[in-house]
DNA sequence: CGCATAAGTTCATCCGTACAACAAATATGC
DNA sequence: GCATATTTGTTGTACGGATGAACTTATGCG
C-alpha cells in the first residue's frame, strides 16, 4: 500500500526527500500557520535550508503562503504557511450494501467534490456495479480536473476481505461478491494509482487526521464547504481500535496513526471472535461469533424487531424502556466487552472508537461493555481504557481512502517537486 | 526500547549512519560471507563507498575480514567479510519460577558465557533474588571483560506484565512480585544500558535471527562452543506468533522480525482470551480463559495427574493411550485452536510457533487445534497457516534479550565507529 | 529619524556519495 | 612463460545538499 523505494542506499537526494517531507509534515501537523523561522526551530534545520525546501513545496502547490498578518512585535513580519487548498487531491471510492459513491478530498482535509448513489447492492453483479462506480468516478475526476486540481491517486473501499497487497477482493458476503480483481472493472485510466482496502479500515483512518497530530476531521463536512478554520482543536488519539458495526462487524487497528494491516490486510476481523462456543451458529461456519450478539441483524432480532427495522427503531424501544430491547442491548454490550477484552489482551490497545450503528446505542451498551473489559483485561488495574463514539460522519471510508492517498503525498513530497 | 534520535532533521551524517547500518545488515543477513564488491551490488552503493564503510565497520570490530579463499574464477580474489566474533556482546538476564541466570551472546549469535542457578522463586523476595542475579551478572561481565569484549547493553526478562517503556514490572503472579522497579535492585553499573521485558516476548525473539534473514538460532548452543558454521540453513519465518506455554500462557507477536509490544508492552496475553464464558474460573477473575484449558496445571489436572507431575508424565500417559490424558489433550488443543483463531482474525498472522511445554505435546494437540483454526478463521480458505514447534532451546528469554541488545548495535553501528 | 529586532536570503565551506580511472591479483590462451 | 582478460579494491575529482555567518528586508519603538 506504500511506495517502494528503488534502492535502500541513501544518497544525497534521500536527504532532500526526507527533509522535504519533514518540513511539509511540520506545517500540516501544526494547528496554526507557521513561518519559515518557526519551521527552522521545530525541525532543527537551519533557516537557510528551510527556506529552500519551503520554496520548493510552495512551487509544488503542497504549501501556500498566506498574506502576513498584522505583526505584534518588532522585526520583519513572518510569512505564514499552510497546506494548499484545492491543488493536489485524493479520490476515495466505496461500494457498500446500500450505496456507492466517491469523494475527492484536498490537502486541507476538505471535501471538494462528492457523488453518492443510494441503491441495494445485496447479491449484485460486480461488473455491473463497478462499471457504474467507474462512470461516477470519471465524472468526479473531470469535475476537479476542470478546476485545475491534480489527482494523486485513489482508494476503493469494499465491505469484505481484501488482500491489500494484491488488490484483490477475496469475499464480500453482504454484496455476494467473491474472488475478484475489482480495479480493472472500474474502467478508469490505468495511469491512476489505485489501491483496494477493507471498508472498516479506511473508515477507521478517516478518524485520524491527515498528518500525525494534525487537525481532526470535521464530523461530517458538507461537500464544497469552505475548509473549517483551524481552531487548534485537540487531535484525536494516535493509537486506537476503530470498530465499524453494521450487519457485520469489522475494525481497523491504528497505531501511531498508521493502519496495521497484518500480513495480507485481513487484520481486525473482530466480528468472528469467540464470545461463547455454545452460542448461535454464524454464517461463517463457526458458533457464537460476536456478530451473532452485536451485529445489526442479530441485535434487531433479539430485540423483537423485524429485520426490516432500523437502528432508530431499536433506539426508540430502548428509550421507551422495552424489556426485550434492553436485554438485547445488554447482551450485545457484554459480548462486545468480551471480544474487545480479547483484543486488548492480545494487542494492548486502550482506546476504542465505536462507529457504524454503535454511537446511537452507546448509552445502552457502555455499562455491560466496561464490565466485560474490567473483568477480562489482564492489565485492567494499570490501563485506563476509553470507549467512545467515533467522530467520523457518513461515508467515512471514502474520506479515509482519499486521506490515505494524500498521506502518501505528504510522505513523499519530493515526487511532486520539480526535480530542477 | 529504542535509541531516540536527537533531531528529526537529516544531515550529512545521517546518510553515513544509514548506509553504515545498511552495509552491516547486508553482511549479517547473508548466510555466506560477502565481499565488498558483493555488498556494492546488494546495497546499491558504489564500490568506493562500500569500501569506506566496511573499513570503518572492521575498525569498530563489528565486521571481520577472513583470509581470501581459493579463487574459482579470473580476477583479483575477494576478501570475505563476516560478523566479528567475541568483540561486542549483549547480556540477557532472566528470573523465572525455577531458575535465574544470564547469558552473554556475541554478534555471530554464539553464547560466549553463561551462568544459571536453579532454585524455587515462587513467592520470593524481589530484592533478595535480584541482588543474587546482580552478583551473577557482575561475574559474567567480569568474565567477558577479561577477554576484551565490550558489552553493548542488557535486557532483563521477567515472567509477568512488564511496562517496557517505563522499565517497571506491574505483576508477576508466579513469582508473587508486583509494582516493582527491578533494575536498580540488581546493583549494576548505572552506565550499562538496561531494559526490562516480558519473558515470553524475549523468548519469542530468540526464535528469530539476529538480523532480518540471518542464520537461524542453534537449537541449544552449548556455552563456549565455537560458533556453528554457516550452512546456509533456511531462515525462519519473519512474521509469526510465538506462544510460550507453561502454567501461564504468554506470547510474542513478531512482525518482520520486529517485536510488536503494543502501547505499554502488554500485547500477546493470549492466556486470558475467552474460550468459553461458562468455563472454569481463572485466578485472573474471569471465567473460561485459555489457561484453564491449555495451561500446564490445568492440563495435568484434567489428565488425572497430580500437580507435582511433570509434562513427561503426561506425554507418557498419552503415548500409552490413557483415556483421560487423551481427552485432556484434545480439550487443550481445541481451546488453543479457538484462542489462536481469535488471534488470527484480529492480527492476521499465519504462522504460530509453539514453545514451552507444547513441543512435546504437539502430536496430540495438532489435530483439534487445526480443526479449530479451520472453522473459526474467516480467511481460512485463503490463508495457509502453519503451526509448528518452536526451535529455541532452554533459557530462550536470555538469548532473546541478549540478541535484542545486539540488534540495536546493528541498527546503529555509527555509535561504535570512531567519529574520525 | 535612528536603532533594535526578527525574518528571510546569499555565499563560502564542509561532508558524503558518485563516477571514472587506476592498481592489484588471479585465470586463461597461446 | 608471458600477454591478456577479468574481477576486486583504491584513489582522486565532481556534485549535491546542509551549515553557519554575514547580509538584506521589514517592522516597532523611542
Amino acid at each position: 500500500m506504500n511506495r517502494t523505494p528503488v534502492s535502500l542506499a541513501a544518497r544525497q537526494g534521500t536527504l532532500r526527500e526526507h527533509n522535504l517531507a519533514l518540513v511539509a509534515r511540520a506545517v500540516f501537523e501544526s494547528p496554526a500557520p507557521r513561518s519559515r523561522a518557526d519551521l527552522s526551530v521545530v525541525t532543527g534545520l537551519t533557516r537557510a535550508t528551510v527556506s529552500v525546501l519551503v520554496d520548493q513545496l510552495v512551487d509544488a502547490e503542497i504549501l501556500r503562503e498566506l498574506p502576513p498578518l498584522a505583526p505584534q512585535r518588532a522585526g520583519r513580519p513572518a510569512v505564514p504557511l499552510t497546506p494548499a487548498a484545492r491543488s493536489i487531491v485524493g479520490l476515495g471510492l466505496e461500494v457498500n450494501v446500500d450505496y456507492l459513491g466517491g469523494r475527492v478530498v484536498d490537502l486541507t482535509g476538505a471535501v471538494v467534490a462528492e457523488r453518492v448513489t443510494p441503491g441495494d447492492f445485496h447479491a449484485s453483479d460486480p461488473a455491473d456495479v463497478l462499471a457504474r462506480l467507474g462512470t461516477l468516478a470519471r465524472d468526479l475526476l473531470a469535475e476537479v480536473d476542470a478546476q485545475g486540481m491534480r489527482v494523486a491517486g485513489a482508494r476503493l473501499a469494499l465491505p469484505g476481505l481484501v488482500d491489500a497487497r494484491a488488490g484483490r477482493l477475496q469475499v464480500a458476503p453482504n454484496l455476494g461478491w467473491s474472488e475478484l480483481d475489482p480495479v480493472p472493472l472500474l474502467g478508469l485510466d490505468p495511469g491512476l494509482r489505485f489501491d483496494v482496502a477493507n471498508e472498516a479500515k479506511l473508515a477507521g483512518l478517516a478518524q485520524s487526521a491527515l498528518a500525525h497530530g494534525g487537525p481532526p476531521v470535521p464530523s461530517d463536512p458538507a461537500p464544497g464547504a469552505p475548509p473549517l478554520p483551524d481552531d487548534g482543536a485537540r487531535p484525536g488519539p494516535s493509537s486506537y481500535l476503530y470498530v465499524s458495526g453494521d450487519v457485520g462487524i469489522g475494525s481497523a487497528i491504528v497505531i501511531d496513526r498508521q493502519l496495521f494491516l497484518g500480513r495480507h490486510g485481513w487484520s481486525g476481523e473482530i466480528g468472528h471472535v469467540v464470545v461463547d462456543p455454545h452460542g448461535p451458529r454464524c454464517p461463517c461456519g463457526a458458533t457464537g461469533c460476536l456478530e451473532q450478539y452485536a451485529g445489526k441483524d442479530a441485535l434487531l432480532r433479539a430485540a423483537g424487531l423485524g429485520v426490516d427495522a432500523q437502528v432508530a427503531d431499536l433506539v426508540a424501544a430502548l428509550d421507551a424502556g422495552d424489556a426485550r430491547a434492553t436485554a438485547a442491548a445488554a447482551r450485545a454490550g457484554s459480548a462486545l466487552g468480551s471480544a474487545l477484552a480479547d483484543f486488548m489482551n492480545l494487542v494492548d490497545i486502550d482506546t476504542v472508537l465505536l462507529g457504524g450503528i454503535y454511537p446511537d446505542l452507546l448509552p445502552y451498551l457502555r455499562a455491560p461493555l466496561l464490565t466485560g473489559l474490567r473483568t477480562r483485561v489482564l492489565a485492567a488495574p494499570w490501563a485506563e481504557f476509553e470507549v467512545s463514539a467515533a467522530l467520523v460522519g457518513s461515508y467515512a471510508a471514502m474520506t479515509g481512502g482519499a486521506r490515505l492517498v494524500l498521506r502518501d503525498v505528504l510522505a513523499h513530497p519530493a515526487d511532486w517537486v520539480t526535480p530542477v
